[in-house]
RNA sequence: UCCCCGAUAGCUCAAUCGGUAGAGCGAGCGGCUGUUAACCGCUAGGUUGUAGGUUCGAGCCCUACUCGGGGAGCCA
């Protein structure tokens, strides 16, 4: 673990021949240093850094081994916090955060004073020793000796006060250096990794479909259009019809990649790009793949709590309902789903939370009154009016929030109550579904009509599909759909023929069911959704490090 | 495509009835021996998203547009 999350800077500087090193160092961004005490004072490159020598390099993550050795630290400043005598440099180093103490008596007058005009994200290497102390971000500190500067930052854009998701997006290149940001890339990593763990481990053989394709899987209207050498084709929404296809080789294949979809959505539930991973298994049937889902969503909950707990508490997760996510996981068909959805006791539930959400609202107006008029009398202390400020601040934030959640809680109710049999279910519907449980939720058996063509139509009744939605608890919503595939070339060419579909581009499809058609099927996960479902992140495109979204995409 | 909300200093936000723009953070300088979103003092920083309109007077009212946020539809 160490050795993956540790930073290549060193190894990868060594590895450039020394003829382009030598260019390199003369391009470089010189940068004011610091001479060890007593030594020259000058410029130097970061090349020249590397090549220096010195106390032991050490990463954050390992500093518990080092208590009272004298080690050297490279990274960037968090926070620096200077005073007369003393200063305190928050650096972080990619593995984590460490106090760096310095003091006057310990350092040149020359170190003291770069150190104290040092900007937030500079980058350094700094050399101490290693103390223990309870204070200091991961509980150990370092008694600053020593420090070079390699690139001094002035003006970071992103202070420690709040910004607005707008700024932050255009600044995301800086923003994923950011604690936060660092937590959910950990968490996401352990995530990829637990999927690949968990289909190599049961067997199944990675089939990488094609980017370009002619085909859509779900439906035209929602594919990015690409000029592939002159001839139309769209961005794949989805691998998996050419892993059908796979399947009748390998028996169990899965794929992952990224997928793209132009729907117009925006929501924090949507990206035009992101990625999906896609299990598909011959010889299943629809009771398997659920049992499947289970399984494999229960791994990667569990591959996250042995992996990222102090992540998690970082991001403020709910730790205690992820464990409480084992198998089984409730099921419901989709009729079922309706009763429940037109039925009483979700007008109630719905009721009961639009009464606590006023009941919230009334208590931030109260409040709000309560600071304004204690404002307006006057008098008050300075901190006391910064406080005041502040509070305001937060307090019309959770104003608006609260307006928006009972503007809408009446909509979907009304959605819900109408709810009628045929139609998909709705955001909100999931919303409401998966609000009632605490673990995830499986819905099954959707009206044939409102879904995709290749779903294999339930034998035993045929307005409805074999499919399922696993819902996230806590009403994150859908993460993962998937269904049994119409093995029956007859029922599946009528299909296309039905939706008007062009035959042609789905001959080699159908030709799979013309050659020793066996009953398969699979399903999709979507890896933003599942990583802001397990850190508590409201909005997916905190869970990627690059979104695309519906008209945004800066860089 | 539709519905709701928003745009004021680098950032987050104030600005009473329509009366001529203010804080904090960040930046710069100075002070402080243990801080941890430190604290204290000083300095700089603005054509209020764009274009029109109403008015003696518009950040505030009206119209259109641009950009952004939330939601519906659609979906992982």
């Amino acid at each position: 673990m160490p050795t993956q999350s540790r930073l290549p800077f060193t190894s990868d500087v060594d590895r450039i021949p020394s003829c382009q090193r030598a260019d390199i160092c003369e391009n470089a961004h010189p940068v004011a240093w610091l001479a060890t005490p007593g030594g020259p004072a000058g410029e130097r490159s970061i090349c020249q850094w590397v090549q220096q020598g010195g106390p032991m390099k050490v990463t954050v993550d390992e500093l518990q081994e080092h208590v009272g050795a004298e080690v050297t630290l490279s990274g960037w400043v968090v926070h620096n916090r200077p005073s007369g005598k003393v200063g305190f440099v928050i650096v972080r180093d990619g593995t984590g955060l460490c106090q760096c103490v310095v003091e006057k008596t310990r350092v040149s007058d020359d170190l003291f004073e770069a150190l104290k005009h040092l900007g937030t994200e500079s980058s350094l290497s700094i050399t101490g020793t290693v103390r223990a102390e309870p204070r200091s971000p991961g509980g150990h500190e370092l008694v600053v000796t020593d420090a070079t500067i390699l690139c001094p930052a002035v003006d970071y854009p992103i202070t420690p006060k709040e910004h607005g998701v707008d700024f932050l997006l255009r600044h995301r290149h800086l923003h994923l250096r950011s604690q936060r940001a660092w937590c959910i890339g950990r968490v996401r990593h352990t995530v990829v990794d637990a999927i690949r763990r968990f289909f190599n481990d049961e067997g199944f053989i990675l089939v990488d479909t094609p980017i370009f394709t002619t085909l859509a899987g779900e439906g035209e209207q929602t594919l990015f259009a690409v000029d592939y050498f002159g001839q139309p084709v769209h961005l794949a929404q989805t691998g998996q019809l050419y892993l059908e296809a796979a399947a009748m080789s390998h028996r169990k294949v899965y794929c992952f990649g990224p997928t793209f979809r132009a729907e117009k959505s925006k929501t924090r539930r949507h990206l035009a790009e992101f990625w999906m991973v896609e299990p598909e298994v011959a010889f299943i049937d629809l009771d398997g793949l659920l049992g499947l889902a289970e399984r494999f969503v229960t791994a990667i909950i569990q591959a996250v709590l042995e992996r990222n707990r102090s992540e998690l508490q970082t991001l403020e997760t709910d730790v205690p309902a992820l464990e409480r996510i084992t198998p089984p996981f409730p099921r419901l068909t989709y009729s079922q789903a309706v009763d429940i959805l037109r039925g009483e006791r979700t007008a109630r539930f719905l009721a009961d939370e639009l009464a606590d959400l006023q009941r919230r609202l009334a208590k931030v107006e109260t409040r709000i009154a309560q600071i304004e008029a204690e404002d307006a009398r006057g008098g008050l202390k300075k901190w006391k009016q910064e406080k005041n400020a502040q509070e305001l601040i937060a307090l019309r934030r959770e104003r608006i929030d609260l307006t928006a959640a009972i503007e809408n809680n009446p909509k979907h109710a009304a959605l819900a109550a109408e709810f009628t049999w045929g139609k998909d279910l709705g955001g909100s519907d999931e919303t409401i579904l998966s609000r009632m449980h605490d673990k995830p939720l499986f819905v099954t058996h959707y009206p044939k009509a409102a879904k995709a063509f290749y779903m294999k139509v339930d034998r035993a009744e045929e307005r409805v599909v074999e499919n399922f939605d696993l819902l996230a608890p806590a009403g994150f919503g859908e993460i993962i759909g998937g269904s049994m595939r119409e093995d029956d070339y007859p029922r599946l060419a009528g299909r296309i023929d039905e939706l008007g579909y062009n035959p042609e581009h789905y001959q080699w499809y159908l030709d799979l069911r013309r050659y020793g058609s066996v009953p398969h099927g699979g399903f999709g996960l979507g890896v933003e959704r599942t990583v802001a479902w397990i850190t508590g992140e409201r909005h997916i495109r905190h869970c990627i490090a690059f979104p695309r979204m519906m008209d945004r995409l800066y860089l």
